[in-house]
RNA sequence: GCGAGAGUGGCGGAAUUGGCAGACGCGCUAGACUUAGGAUCUAGUGGGCAACCGUAGGGGUUCAAGUCCCCUCUCUCGCACCA
């Protein structure tokens, strides 16, 4: 390679090495029973076509932890894939002419090889490319499992649907106050459809227990506050007309306060307890309030409105009677879209109720009192006490809360009930360029699953792509005709594919061996031993989406028999977003794009991995700065020259400089090895920055001696996991054996990381007066009788003694006047 | 409104969790080497002439607070008529 003094060339050494490493087979990871394994995650990218600085921001301290690992024993599997089904390349499809599947695989082998440059410890073997048949065989195996387990299932519902997009959309893609589509942005339209579903709400409840895991409570919040869990109870009302409404409340305790009753709009039993003398106000109602989805709801401080239905139901409680009003306040698909109103007790019954001039009914009051007439609504459960509740009057609110739900219970009015936000997962897409869903429609038999041996349905290469918003799939013949499994008849496929949310909630398994041809999704050998996953990295942008389907995923797994653990990743953490140097969120349109070719031509890969490490705190991330990578060219540089440039003259050790190098030595491997741990690699790189500082200091007096060396030794180690390739040829200049990627991670003496002599600082009531410098091991008394001879101490104290002193070994010394 | 998190020099960020605030780096200033420097090296760099003052603001606990407690403000993210 390049011979000592020259200068560092990362052009030169780094295509070199990436062609060691891949020829000697470095990176592979395979199964080595007798060694621990580690398995590390970095979420796997869609391939756009072109690796941005989000993607290395997110990969390369990502690697440099896997690589630690490596380095610190551990049989490491990183791997990487690409989620390649999805409407981009669709869409591309549509406006030029060209196959998704073309421009999916163009993209990827681009992005592989930009990839490639990153210097990643990716082992190529195990890519897995989500759009190719090898792999989504397995996701439609995993569809019929889930369909025979009754966690797949169709139903007519009203649905999102992105009219730019020309799809459904999951609840969770719909965003805003305005529920724009997450990818387009445009407003989305609720559309009834006959959708497949998978059955989350199943493991809602499991779902909610983290204790196994260690995910940032950011997510975890994030998580809880989406499966929105509420508990109370479900209190039947009896009509005059002897129909029946449930309610869920989690104000059991309220329930002699309730004066109306409120149904959402689109309620089914609207219709059928309408008055005549109402109907044409409930039906303009009705239609104002299904316009108002599809008229963007802008924020107009939502005044609340609603109509009478001419009907009254009967308070199971007290056998009042009270109004039945719809209103759109209340929703159809949060609880039973029925609510039991209680103004005195609740923000919006209050405001309703104020508005139609409906009766106010205090039951609960704080010790104090209430205002008679309430200017507001007493919302308080903890010191509330329950008045006018019949028997239940004199309670506590939480008491009641309780007590009543029990009673209900008893008496047969109604049961203790858990509600949750969360509501199914909707997988079905009606675009071409994703897994189609392998079901058959016959007319004899219904809806007749594929039978396993005939996966994977393929999608077939030569659809027509038209902008006419409907599936290519429906169009074509081929494909959609068939005949039934069961009976063998004429039958139709199901045209939709599913969610690429599907793809990324089981690839995990996928990269043990991918495309696995045996009888299930990957080989049990693998998957023994490397799962589950120990690290997984990523944004927190997916906490609720593509995290939680995860988890629910393997836990659907687990009930099949396909894993014997609860959670896919036993420990998550999220990295920050780079913005552009105009602190905007980077984006074409902005023209504030950092293009990590670019960056690769002028400084090389190595720099980058360090700016970017050393850049910010890693869970933030934060706006660019060109000019702060100078910054670590210029660290590298330093390094280079530092370890393979030979000193001029004479060399003249002395045994306190060698003793003050071994110290700080120890002390960088200490901190590097915990900050990489914790993943604080903006700390670990400045460690090295510190150490690189000292050796440059003392590299006249020590270079090539037993001690430098060492030290050299040890840096290049320390510095491997961050600048692979620089760290590689350091490592080869100095004559040590290929490869420095595998060598043992260097440990710490915990006895040479202490400091012989401190800095004790002397403080008279808190403030600092003077310093001392004193070995570490001296007595409280040494130090104080030190501290008190100084003259800018005893100036001060006189002779008089001092009211008390506090001594901090190894810190400080207070002495309070 | 609810939930989560954050606020430290001109900037990115450190601070062994209550013990020297500002590590490391960017930028800046001065100097050196140079035909030249947007290269490199050396020194300096929170404010203030000082005593001192400084971690969003105010209060508190403590010998000691960026760190703990209470109040206020600002910002970011998520959810949002959730019954």
């Amino acid at each position: 390679m390049t011979t000592k003094y020259d200068r560092y060339q990362p052009h030169k050494i780094e295509p070199f090495w990436r062609q060691q490493w891949e020829e000697t087979g470095l990176d592979r990871a395979v199964v080595k029973k007798d060694q621990p394994k580690y398995y590390a995650l970095t979420m796997l990218p869609y391939p756009s076509g072109d690796l941005h600085i989000g993607h290395w921001y997110a990969m390369v301290p990502s690697d440099a932890r896997a690589r630690f690992m490596r380095m610190q024993g551990y049989n490491v599997l990183f791997p990487i894939g690409f989620d390649a089904f999805g409407l981009p390349a669709e869409n591309a499809a549509i406006k030029r002419n060209i196959h998704p599947h073309q421009w999916t695989m163009e993209n990827i082998r681009r992005m592989r090889e930009q990839l490639k440059s990153m210097g990643a410890i990716f082992d190529w073997q195990r890519e897995v490319v989500t759009c190719l048949p090898g792999f989504y065989k397995w996701s439609q195996w995993l569809f019929l499992k889930f369909y025979e387990h009754g966690l797949a299932y169709k139903k007519l519902s009203p649905v999102d649907f992105c009219p730019n997009c020309n799809t459904t959309l999951a609840r969770e893609q719909v965003w805003g106050e305005d529920r724009h589509c997450e990818r387009c942005e445009t407003p989305v339209v609720k559309k009834e459809l006959d959708q497949w579903f998978f059955k989350i709400t199943d493991y809602a409840e499991e779902l909610l227990d983290y204790s196994g895991i260690d995910w940032p409570e950011r997510v975890v919040s994030m998580q809880k506050n989406w499966i929105g869990k509420s508990e109370g109870a479900e209190v039947k009302f009896r009509l005059t007309n002897d129909e029946e409404i449930t309610v869920f409340t989690t104000r059991p305790d309220t329930l002699w306060g309730v004066t109306f009753m409120v149904l959402a709009p689109e309620h089914p039993l609207v219709d059928k307890i309408t008055t005549a003398e109402y109907k044409t106000q409930v039906k303009e109602y009705q239609y104002q309030a299904s316009r108002q989805s599809e008229i963007e709801r802008l924020a107009d401080d939502q005044e609340k409105t609603g109509v009478f239905t001419g009907s009254y139901a009967v308070n199971p409680v007290n056998g009042e009677q009270i109004p039945v009003w719809i209103a759109d306040y209340v929703m159809m698909g949060y609880g039973t879209g029925a609510i039991m109103a209680v103004p005195a007790h609740d923000t919006r019954d209050f405001a309703f109720a104020r508005k139609y001039r409906l009766p106010i009914k205090v039951v609960i009051t704080p010790a104090e009192g209430l205002a008679d007439p309430l200017t507001k609504p007493y919302t308080e459960v903890e010191q509330g006490k329950m008045v006018n509740s019949g028997t239940f009057s004199g309670l506590s609110a939480a008491e009641g809360k309780v007590k009543v739900s029990s009673w209900l219970e008893e008496k047969g009015l109604g049961k203790k009930a858990v509600n949750y936000r969360l509501r199914d997962w909707l997988i079905s897409r009606q675009r071409y360029w994703g897994t189609p869903i392998p079901i058959v429609y016959c007319e004899k038999c219904g809806t007749v699953p594929v039978p396993e041996e005939e996966l994977p349905i393929v999608l077939p290469e030569d659809a027509e792509f038209l902008p006419t918003g409907e599936s290519p799939l429906r169009h074509h013949a081929d494909f959609l005709h068939t005949t039934c499994p069961r009976c063998g008849g004429p039958a139709q496929r199901e045209t939709d594919t599913m969610d690429t949310f599907v793809c990324s909630s089981w690839y995990q398994y996928a990269y043990l061996s991918p495309y696995y041809q045996g009888a299930t999704p990957f080989d049990p050998a693998e998957g023994a031993y490397w799962l589950p996953v120990d690290l997984y990295t990523g944004g927190v942008e997916h906490a609720c989406m593509h995290l939680i389907y995860t988890r629910f995923f393997t836990k659907a797994m687990r009930d099949i028999g396909l894993v014997d653990f609860d959670e896919p990743m036993r420990t998550l953490r999220n990295q920050g977003i780079i913005l552009g140097e105009d602190s905007e969120k980077m984006s074409k349109s902005r023209g504030n794009v950092i293009a990590p070719d670019d960056l690769i031509e002028a400084y090389g890969s190595d720099t980058i991995r360090v700016y970017l490490m050393f850049g910010w705190r890693w869970e933030m991330g934060g706006p660019w700065d060109s000019r702060g990578i100078e910054g670590s060219y210029r660290f590298l540089n330093r390094i280079w020259e530092l370890l393979l440039f030979p000193v001029e003259g004479a060399v003249e050790p002395t045994a306190e400089l060698i003793e003050t190098l071994q110290r700080k030595l120890h002390q960088t491997i200490k901190r590097a090895t915990e900050d990489v741990k914790e993943l604080a690699f903006n700390t670990y790189i400045a460690s090295l920055m510190e150490f690189s500082n000292l050796l440059a200091k003392v590299k006249p007096n020590l270079w090539g001696t037993q001690p430098w060396n060492e030290a050299a030794k040890t840096l290049t180690l320390l510095l491997a996991p961050a600048a692979p390739y620089i760290a590689e040829e350091i490592w080869s200049q100095l004559g040590e054996k290929y490869s420095v990627h595998i060598q043992r991670w260097p440990e710490w003496d915990p006895e040479l990381v202490v400091e012989q002599q401190v800095e004790i600082v002397i403080q008279i009531n808190g403030k600092i007066k003077e310093r001392l410098v004193i070995p570490v091991d001296a007595s409280e008394d040494q130090v104080k009788a030190r501290a008190f001879a100084m003259e800018a101490i005893s100036s001060v104290l006189q002779g008089k003694a001092p009211r008390k002193v506090i001594y901090v070994p190894g810190r400080l010394l207070n002495i309070v006047l």
